[in-house]
RNA sequence: UGCCCGAUGGUGUAACUGGCAACACGUCUGACUCUGAAUCAGAAGAGUCUAGGUUCGAGUCCUAGUCGGGCAACCA
C-alpha cells in the first residue's frame, strides 16, 4: 500500500529501459529480463546505491523479470559480514526482495577452472614482477606498453605456477595471473590485466580455502554470465572496462548469450558527500555518530532520520537515469519526502522552545479536553483529545515584543488563536531581572472555544501549544545539513572536505509535547504542527521520548524573516 | 600530444524514424486556509557548448572545434 503517486506516474523511457524494450522486441534473451544489484560489502549503502537498487529491482519488476542480490566479495581485506548484513537490511527496507542471494565467492571454483582453461589456451600467464614493475610496463595511455619478461612462459609452466599459487606456496604479492591481451591497446584495461593476486587472508565466507582472489574484472562479468543476467547496469567509471568485460566472456562462452553491461551516471546530491571513503572517514574519525547517524546520506542514516522507503523510491524514479554527470538538489529529495510524509503523518502539538503563557481569566484548576484533528489529509485518521489549562507553553519564536510589520503572531495587545482551543490576547510581558521574558499574561475569550469566534472576527495567526500540567517532556534532535557548502568536495589545495562540515548540524533541545504521544514507538512518524516532521528515535526510553526532526515544513515566514 | 563518455532554463529529466523546446524541483505573484503547512492558480527563467554545412525546416543529421568527466590500483 503506497501513499504516494509512485505507481501512477508516466514518464518517458530512460536509455536503459529503451534498450531493454528493444531486446524484448528483438527476442535477444527470449524476452527475459534479469538484473542484479552487486554491492561490495565494504561499507554501508548510501543514497546513490539506493538509486541503483531502485533501478535494478524496479526494472525486474517492470518487465516481469528477476533481480539478484550479489555481493562482490573478491577482496577479503576490506570486506566484512557486518556490511553484508547491513546491505541486506537496507535493500529489504527499501521494499525489495531479491530473487537470489549470491556471492562472487560462490564462483571462485568455476573462475579458477576458467583461468586454467585460459592458461592452457595461452591466454593467461603468471607474472612474477612487483606491482611497480607491472605498472611501469603498462606505461601511459599515449604510448605502447612493454611486454613482461614472463609473458611468454609455456602453458605448462604457467599451469604449474598457478596451481602452486593456489596451494599457498608463494608469499603474498609475489605473483599474479594476468590475461594476455594487448600491451599496446589504447585502453589501459586491455594491457594484460591482472586476474588473480595472492592474498593470505581469510575470507568472510570461504574462510581459509583460498589464498588467491580474483580481481573485479575477472569476477564481475563472469558472475553476470553464470547468473544469466541480461542487463548489467553499473556506473560511468566502468565504461572503459566494457571491452574487457566482453573479451573475457568471448573466451568462455559457448553460445551467443552475453549479458550487456551499460553505464549510467551516479547520483550526486548537493551539500553532502557520497563516496564510501569519505563517509568512512566521517564515521571512523567521529565527525558523526556512526553509519546510521541521521545526518549521513547512508540509507541507514535516512531511515533513522525518518525518511520513508516510498519517498526514496519516488525520488529515485523521478531523478531519471542518464549518462550525463549530475548533481541533484537536496531540496528535491526533501520535496519527495514531504509529499509522502504529509499524507501519512498524524499531527500532534509539541513546543520545542517553550515560553509559558498564563491565562489570567481562565478558572484556576480547570482543565478541558479539546478535540483535535489527527490528519487533515486523511479523514480516516479521526480525532483525539488534547488537554487545555490555565498555564500552557507556546513557542518562544511565536511571540515578539516589538514585532515587524509582517510578523503576525503573538505580540503585546494582539489576539491570536490557539489551535483547537481559544483566542487569546497578550496583556502583559513578564521578565526576570536580566530582562529575559519568562512568561506572558494573556486573557482568553470563552466564546471562541474550539477556535472559532461566533462574532466572525478573524485573527492572523494560529499557534500550537501544550498544556503545562499535562505536557510530556521530550528530547528533540534538530538536524541541519552536514556541510556548509553545496559542493563539500571542492576544497583548496591541501585542504580536506571536512573543513566544510557544518558545526551546527545537530542541536539537541528539550521540549514538551501533548500527552497523546505517550506510547509512541521507535520509528513512528509525526508531524509536529507548524514545526516539521519528526520520528521517534530508537534512543527513546520509558522516561523520555527522543525525536529526530526528519525535515521541517516549508516555512514562508522564515523566508520573509531572512529577507528583512 | 592516446582512448572512452558527455554537453538542453539555477537544478534534474523530456522532445518517436528532423516539424512551434516540455515536465518536475527551486524562485517569484496571487487565492484559500484554525498549520505562514498542505492545496489551487499564475509568472519569470533556456532558443539547446561554438562555428560551419545538409534541409522548406536541425536540440535531433554531417564536419571541425570548445568545454567537462573517466581511464595508466595486486580496489570495486
Amino acid at each position: 500500500m503506497s501513499t504516494t503517486k509512485e505507481n501512477s506516474e508516466e514518464r518517458a523511457l530512460n536509455f536503459v529501459e529503451a534498450l531493454i524494450e528493444e531486446d524484448i522486441k528483438l527476442g535477444t534473451y527470449q524476452g527475459r529480463v534479469h538484473t542484479r544489484f552487486p554491492p561490495e560489502p565494504n561499507g554501508y549503502l548510501h543514497i546513490g546505491h539506493a538509486k541503483s537498487i531502485c533501478l535494478n529491482f524496479g526494472l525486474a519488476k517492470k518487465y516481469g523479470g528477476k533481480c539478484n542480490l550479489r555481493f562482490d566479495d573478491t577482496n577479503p581485506v576490506t570486506e566484512e559480514v557486518e556490511y553484508v548484513d547491513s546491505i541486506k537490511e537496507d535493500v529489504r527496507w527499501l521494499g525489495f526482495q531479491w530473487d537470489a542471494e549470491l556471492y562472487a565467492s560462490d564462483y571462485f571454483e568455476q573462475l579458477y577452472e576458467w583461468a586454467e582453461m585460459l592458461i592452457r589456451e595461452g591466454k593467461a600467464y603468471v607474472d612474477d614482477q612487483t606491482p611497480e614493475e607491472i605498472g611501469k610496463q603498462r606505461t601511459s595511455p599515449t604510448e605502447p606498453g612493454i611486454e613482461s619478461p614472463y609473458r611468454r612462459r609455456s602453458a605448462e609452466e604457467n599451469l604449474d605456477l598457478f596451481r602452486r599459487m593456489r596451494a599457498g606456496e608463494f608469499p603474498e604479492g609475489s605473483r599474479v595471473l594476468r590475461a594476455r591481451i594487448d600491451m599496446n591497446s589504447p585502453n589501459m584495461h586491455l594491457r594484460d590485466p591482472i586476474m588473480y593476486r595472492i592474498l593470505h587472508k581469510p575470507h568472510h565466507r570461504t574462510g581459509d580455502k583460498w589464498c588467491i582472489y580474483p580481481m573485479y574484472d575477472w569476477a564481475h562479468g563472469q558472475s553476470d554470465f553464470l547468473e544469466g543476467i541480461t542487463h548489467s547496469i553499473c556506473t560511468l567509471e566502468f565504461e572503459v572496462h566494457r571491452p574487457l568485460y566482453d573479451w573475457f566472456l568471448d573466451q568462455l562462452a559457448t553460445d551467443d548469450y552475453r549479458p550487456k553491461q551499460r553505464e549510467m551516471a551516479r547520483l550526486n546530491l548537493n551539500y553532502t558527500v557520497m563516496s564510501k571513503r569519505k563517509l568512512m572517514k566521517l564515521v571512523k574519525e567521529g565527525y558523526v555518530n556512526g553509519w546510521d547517524d541521521p545526518r549521513m546520506p547512508t540509507i541507514s542514516g535516512f531511515r533513522r532520520r525518518g525518511y520513508t522507503p516510498e519517498a526514496i523510491r519516488v525520488f529515485s524514479d523521478r531523478i531519471g537515469v542518464a549518462k550525463r554527470e549530475n548533481v541533484i538538489d537536496t531540496a528535491f529529495l526533501e520535496h519527495c519526502l514531504r509529499e509522502d510524509l504529509n499524507k501519512r503523518s498524524p499531527r500532534v502539538m509539541a513546543v520545542l522552545n517553550p515560553l509559558k503563557v498564563i491565562i489570567t481569566n481562565y478558572p484556576d484548576q480547570n482543565q478541558e479536553w479539546l478535540d483535535a484533528v489527527n490528519n487533515p489529509e486523511d479523514p480516516e485518521a479521526g480525532t483525539r483529545k488534547v488537554p487545555f489549562g490555565k498555564e500552557i507553553y507556546i513557542e518562544r519564536d511565536d511571540f515578539m515584543e516589538d514585532p515587524p510589520k509582517k510578523f503576525f503572531r503573538l505580540a503585546p495587545g494582539r489576539e491570536v488563536r490557539l489551535r483547537y482551543a481559544y483566542f487569546i490576547t497578550c496583556r502583559e510581558v513578564i521578565k526576570d531581572a536580566s530582562g529575559t521574558i519568562t512568561a506572558l499574561h494573556c486573557t482568553y475569550d470563552p466564546d471562541t472555544k474550539g477556535g472559532n469566534a461566533p462574532d466572525g472576527r478573524k485573527v492572523k495567526a494560529t499557534l500550537h501549544w501544550v498544556s503545562a500540567d499535562e505536557g510530556v517532556e521530550i528530547e528533540a534532535r534538530l538536524y541541519d545539513r552536514l556541510f556548509l557548502t553545496s559542493a563539500p568536495e571542492d576544497v583548496a589545495e591541501g585542504e580536506d572536505f571536512t573543513v566544510n562540515l557544518n558545526p551546527d548540524s545537530l542541536k539537541v533541545v528539550k521540549g514538551v509535547a501533548e500527552p497523546s504521544l505517550k506510547g509512541a514507538k521507535p520509528m513512528d512518524h509525526f508531524q509536529f504542527e507548524r514545526l516539521g516532521y519528526f520520528n521517534v528515535d530508537p534512543d527513546s526510553n520509558e522516561d523520555c521520548l527522543v525525536f529526530n526532526r526528519t525535515v521541517t515544513l516549508k516555512d514562508d515566514w522564515a523566508k520573509i524573516a531572512k529577507k528583512a
